[in-house]
DNA sequence: TGACGAAATGTAATCGATTACCTAATTTAG
DNA sequence: CTAAATTAGGTAATCGATTACATTTCGTCA
């Protein structure tokens, strides 16, 4: 037959039928029940739950003897579905396998907590995101507002323009923005200055090679620790090499990768700035396994200051962030979005902590090298 | 006025209203939209979404256009709520910044989303959760599951007790069970063994005075590491010392004390094996501190095989354990129970996975002491 | 051709909590 | 003392998807 379709005569309505069998295994104790019990309404009920004021002290007490009698719970489901809202954070992060994130989430959990909502992480290595699998989370999650730490940057705004149920708030976390970006909210340091400091503490120590293991190509969270180290060299004007900058992947594995390339260059720096710690772990370890000492022949700093860089050996030179600030500010920050909604037209001041150069026993002076008078 | 409350006289039903405005701000696309514009019933809509085969392919490409027409979302807190479950798994774990919980929750997220289940992390050292709170959570998150990595001892089987809605299948992972958990699901490593094999390594490099630095007091998940220590010390008969225990909490920072305290010991051991390799890390910082070489002068032994362990100085002898299989596993197991409910008396069988001693560079023959012969 | 069964769809009840809207009782204001 | 305001609490609509049950439409087989 053709594509037309054949409308069906409408159905005419039927009489009023009899009420229908649950078709639930287990069918809960409900507001209903406690309403029967207590001998009011299930509105009463549900004001009892929700504290409202408008109840009498009598009242209250004969629905809270008849929650307790039935141990009633309420259904979140039911309370989420109509409320349209679920006191749910999703949070996007790149690794929740690398301990600056673990102390991030450290501090977004508390502060979760405290104001009542609970958090879903997402994390991208595992699943590699996309701006629509992100969005398609959260919707099907529900929930309130996300946070994205070190990852907005490969969805760009385009995160913004798909989603269609409702404008849910987004904050950025960790890495800097773009003007694209700049319509959210933010918190994060001030990752090109940190990174100049960093290597300007390289450059004060004699060094004038120094190589610099960016993340991955793209990432903007480590792309301004790589602006900042740009800038540090050449602002140190014509008696410094060209930097050199390769990609670690922001992994042990990969950084170690990186380290040997650099170490077998014909023109091998006498330093290496990190993204991260976790890549200054992994090149560590290429360098010591290659047989060169830190610092004496090479030294190595890091990026966020976790748990490992005070007990790795040589301890770790690297920047302090403080992470559970960060976490717990994002949430206040999407929290104030969440309670009363932005108007469209106001960008957002982003909020900048404070970082810190940590001096450990990983970076000393550049040697004397022979190559170089 | 006394405690005799004042029944309102019963209102009286009103005669039928019209409808209601919606209170909600945005409303969004719904069945209903599609249905209308697709000129079909909410049914066959919702049949479409579920993919049930009784549409007409003439329909279901009617509603498949309206539904991209509109860009219609489904709204998963109806359908949850209709349906009575969430597809999500909540998994709870005593730390996600552990290295091996992060590859464990690897596997589970791999194998969860594999089954169309998104995951609830818990962290219970950032919330020291009792077993009401768990409990709590579970409600209130509606997961479909629980899932224990090593938090199941603390509540014995109180938590199977106090539940009030419905049973929810419990998996317990990563540790042993003990009579009252037998009921649950178990997915884990023999612990004891492999602690086992860990001490007879040192004990077959001819230490004799070997500690052990346990986790927190009360804790399964490393108390059969302790028992096999046990075991395999007393194993070895006479020629051996009284074994050392002390609590090391788990964390860099506890470890790296309780080192300090061996290392203080008038009769100073030769050997420590580590509940984890955490524990490991922070033990070794200390040694190393105190003046102390690795392994000349005290070997060590770690539990895990995290990725840090590899690239530590001296690379870490450890016990791998397959944390990625150990996730996938606890998540088939949960998915096993929740698809079809258990009868209530099968004890099932605890799955046991394989674990590998893996020998690095911390462990070396027992330094001949002059203490000793 | 009529009966029967299968396939396709529609109708409306249902999940449980919330809340708009109403009523009745009580208090306050004037 | 009456009108207005407040308080307490009930009624039932609502959120959106699912689904039990009813109905209609076909095709098939005797």
């Amino acid at each position: 037959m053709a594509s037309q379709k054949t409308p069906k005569s409408g159905n005419v309505p039927q009489p009023p039928r009899k009420r229908r069998a649950s078709n639930r295994e287990t069918p809960s104790v409900s507001t209903r029940d406690v309403a029967q019990l207590a001998g009011v309404s299930t509105a009463s009920v549900s004001r009892c739950i929700n504290n409202s004021n408008k109840l009498s002290v009598d009242t209250r007490e004969r629905i809270v003897a008849a929650i307790k009698k039935l141990s009633y719970t309420p259904n979140p489901l039911a309370r989420d579905f109509r409320r349209g809202r679920t006191n749910m954070l999703l949070v996007v992060l790149p690794s929740i396998g690398d301990p600056f994130f673990t102390d991030v989430m450290r501090g977004v959990h508390e502060e979760a907590r405290k104001r009542g909502y609970g958090v879903i992480i997402s994390d991208t290595q595992l699943n590699s995101l996309t701006a629509n699998e992100v969005e398609t989370m959260l919707v099907s999650r529900q929930a309130d507002g996300i946070i994205l730490f070190g990852t907005a940057s490969p969805f760009g705004n385009e995160i913004l323009g798909t989603r269609s149920r409702r404008a849910i708030p987004i904050v950025i976390g960790c890495e800097a923005i773009t003007p694209e970006l700049a319509q959210y909210a933010s918190v994060h340091i001030d990752n090109i200055q940190a990174a100049r400091e960093a290597t300007n503490h390289l450059i004060g120590l004699g060094h004038r090679n120094i190589a610099f293991i960016a993340g991955v190509p793209g990432s903007l969270l480590t792309a301004d620790r790589e602006k900042g180290f740009r800038l540090a060299v050449d602002a140190a004007g014509v008696r410094m090499d060209q930097p050199v900058v390769v990609d670690g992947g922001l992994n042990i594995e990969g950084a170690g990768q990186a380290a040997r390339r650099l170490l077998a260059m014909k023109s091998r720096p006498t330093a290496i700035f990190c993204a991260n710690d976790e890549t200054a772990i992994g090149a560590a370890h290429a360098i010591i396994e290659s047989g060169f000492r830190i610092p004496e022949d090479m030294s190595l700093v890091g990026f966020d200051d976790t748990r490992y860089a005070g007990v790795m050996r040589p301890a770790l030179t690297t920047i302090r962030q403080p992470a559970e600030e960060i976490g717990m500010r994002s949430v206040q920050s999407i929290c104030r979005e969440i309670e009363n909604p932005r108007k469209k037209a106001r960008i957002p001041v982003p909020e900048i902590v404070a970082h810190q150069l940590i001096v450990r026993e990983s970076t000393g002076p550049a040697p004397a090298a022979k190559s170089r008078r």
